[in-house]
DNA sequence: CGGTATTTTGAGTATCGTCAAGGCCAGTGG
DNA sequence: CCACTGGCCTTGACGATACTCAAAATACCG
C-alpha cells in the first residue's frame, strides 16, 4: 500500500485546473492567477498518505480529482474515518496548527496543493477568497453534523442507509461515481468494508449482512460489494429519519431521471 | 417550558461583557469598540429556543454564559442533539444562508448578540477578527469529528465514557461545571437523560445501565443524576481509545491536583 | 488457472432495545 | 406535617439485534 515512490507526482504550474472547480469561478481574475502560481497537481494513488496527522505540512490542498479520506489513528493503531474529501475540498490547517486526522486517497486522486504562507497571504489580501474559505468550513460543518445524526441511528441497517444516501450527496457531481439512469441510482463505494464498519460502529459481518437485508427488501441492489443501486430512495430516507439529509438540489438531481 | 416571556432579556449596550471572553482579548481597541455598539446581552432560561432551524436570524451570536444545544429535528418529531455551545463559541450562520439547527438553552445562559449586517461588515473591515471566525470554526469542526469517533464507538458504554470526557474538556475552564478536586473530577452534565440517549445512539435505560456499570467499577461515581465524580482518568480513556479526544493541555488541567 | 484477499454465511453468545414495574424527589394541597 | 401527584431515573425480564469466531464463497491479481 504504501510503497509507492513519493515521486508519484506529476509537476504542475501548467494548466492546474483551479478554473475547473465551480467555487473558484466567483473570484477575482487577478486572485486566481495568483493562486494559479503558487499551485502544483499532485496525483496520488489509492491507499497513498498525503498528510499526517501531528504534523503540519507547508501546503494547503484543494482536491482536484477523486476522493480523500480523513482519518484518525486509534490507541490500537486502528485508523478510524471521520469524513471524506471530494473535489472542490480543502484540508490543511489555514492559519493554524497541527493537523488533527490523516488524510489518505481513497481512490486514485489528484490534489491541487498551494504553499501555505503564500496562500494565507492572498487570503488577507482578498476577502471574496477568505469569504469562500470560510463557506467552505461551514459547509463540512453541516456534513460532520449530518454523519453524527446518522451515526446516532441505532441499528446498523439505518446507518447503512444513511451512509448511502450521504455518498449519493457527495458524489452527485463526480459522474463516474454516481450515476441517475432511469429509476434507479448507482454508487460506487470508495470505502473498504473494514473502513465502513469502523466509521458506523460495527463489524464487516454486520455491514454485509445489513446490505444484503437492504437488498432482500429490494430497496438497493448489489451489482458488486462496492457498487450499489439504489432501487428506492424514500425507502431509504424513511430508515434514516433525518428530514435534511439530501438538500433540496441533491434530492430533485437524484430524482430527475426517476420520475419518469 | 416556552411560556417564558420573550421579555426574559436583559438589556444590553452597557457592559455586554465582551472583554470577558479571552478569544477576542487579541482584537484591535478599535474592533472591540465596533462590536461592543452594536452588542446585547440577553438571558435565556434553560429550555428556551434561541434561534430555529430554518430561520435565518437576523443576528450573530456568542455564548457569554451557560450552555446552549444545537439540535435537530427529526421525521418523527424527536430532536436530535448535535452539538454543545459554551461560553466563547458562535453560531448563526455569517454570510450564509439559514440555520441548519436549532438553538436552545440547555441550562440557564446568556447569549452576546450582534447585529448580523453590521458584525458582518465589521468582519470585513479586519482581518485579525475574520481570522478568530475562521479559527473558531476550525474547533468547532474537531470538535464534530471527534463526536463522530465517540458515535462509532460499537458499545454503549464506550460512547458514554467518550462522552462524559467531552463534558470535561468543553467544560473545563466553566468552573460551576468542572471542579478537578484532589484525585477527582467532578462533572455536571447539563444534558437530560433523554438527550444523553439520543445523542449517543441508545436508550434512557442503556445509559442507565452503562453509568452504573461504569460505577460498579469504581471508575467514576453518581453523586446525582446529573453530576458524575470521575475517580480514574485513565480507565475512562481506556474505553473510549481515541489518543487525542483530550489536548494535551486539558489533560494536564484535569491531572494537575490529581496527581498529589 | 492458481493463490490471496475480501466478502459472505452460519452458529453461539453478549449486548442492547423494549416493556413494565418500582423508586426517588419536588411540588401541591389537604 | 403528611399523603398525593407527576416527572425522571433506575431495575428487572425477555426478545431482538449485533458481535465473535470459524468456515465457505466470491472477487481480485497475476
Amino acid at each position: 500500500m504504501d510503497d509507492i515512490p513519493e515521486t508519484a507526482e506529476r509537476r504542475g504550474r501548467t494548466e492546474c485546473g483551479l478554473q475547473r472547480l465551480a467555487a473558484f469561478g466567483t473570484l477575482d481574475e487577478q486572485v486566481r492567477h495568483d493562486l494559479q502560481a503558487i499551485c502544483s497537481r499532485r496525483a496520488f494513488r489509492s491507499g497513498q498518505t498525503i498528510a499526517e496527522a501531528g504534523t503540519r505540512p507547508g501546503y494547503i490542498g484543494i482536491v482536484g480529482d477523486g476522493i480523500l479520506r480523513m482519518q484518525k489513528t486509534l490507541l490500537d493503531g486502528r485508523q478510524h474515518v471521520v469524513g471524506l474529501l471530494v473535489p472542490g475540498d480543502m484540508f490543511g490547517r489555514l492559519f493554524d496548527g497541527a493537523m488533527h486526522f490523516n488524510v489518505e486517497a481513497a481512490i486514485d486522486s489528484e490534489v491541487l496543493t498551494f504553499d501555505r504562507r503564500r496562500f494565507e497571504k492572498i487570503v488577507l489580501d482578498d476577502p471574496a477568497l477568505d469569504r469562500l474559505l470560510l463557506l467552505n468550513l461551514l459547509g463540512e460543518l453541516d456534513r460532520a453534523r449530518d454523519w453524527m445524526v446518522i451515526l446516532a441511528n441505532p441499528k446498523v441497517r439505518g446507518r447503512l442507509a444513511g451512509f448511502l444516501l450521504l455518498l449519493c450527496s457527495r458524489f452527485r457531481t463526480i459522474d463516474h461515481l454516481v450515476t441517475v439512469t432511469d429509476r434507479v441510482i448507482r454508487v460506487r463505494n470508495p470505502l473498504s468494508r473494514p473502513d465502513v464498519a469502523h466509521l458506523l460502529g460495527t463489524r464487516i459481518e454486520s455491514v454485509s449482512r445489513a446490505l444484503h437485508a437492504l437488498a432482500d427488501d429490494g430497496v438497493i441492489d448489489i451489482l458488486r460489494p462496492d457498487l450499489i443501486e439504489i432501487r428506492c430512495l424514500d425507502s431509504l430516507l424513511d430508515e434514516v429519519g433525518e428530514p435534511d439529509l439530501l438538500d433540496q438540489a441533491t434530492l430533485i438531481a437524484l430524482r430527475q431521471n426517476a420520475a419518469e
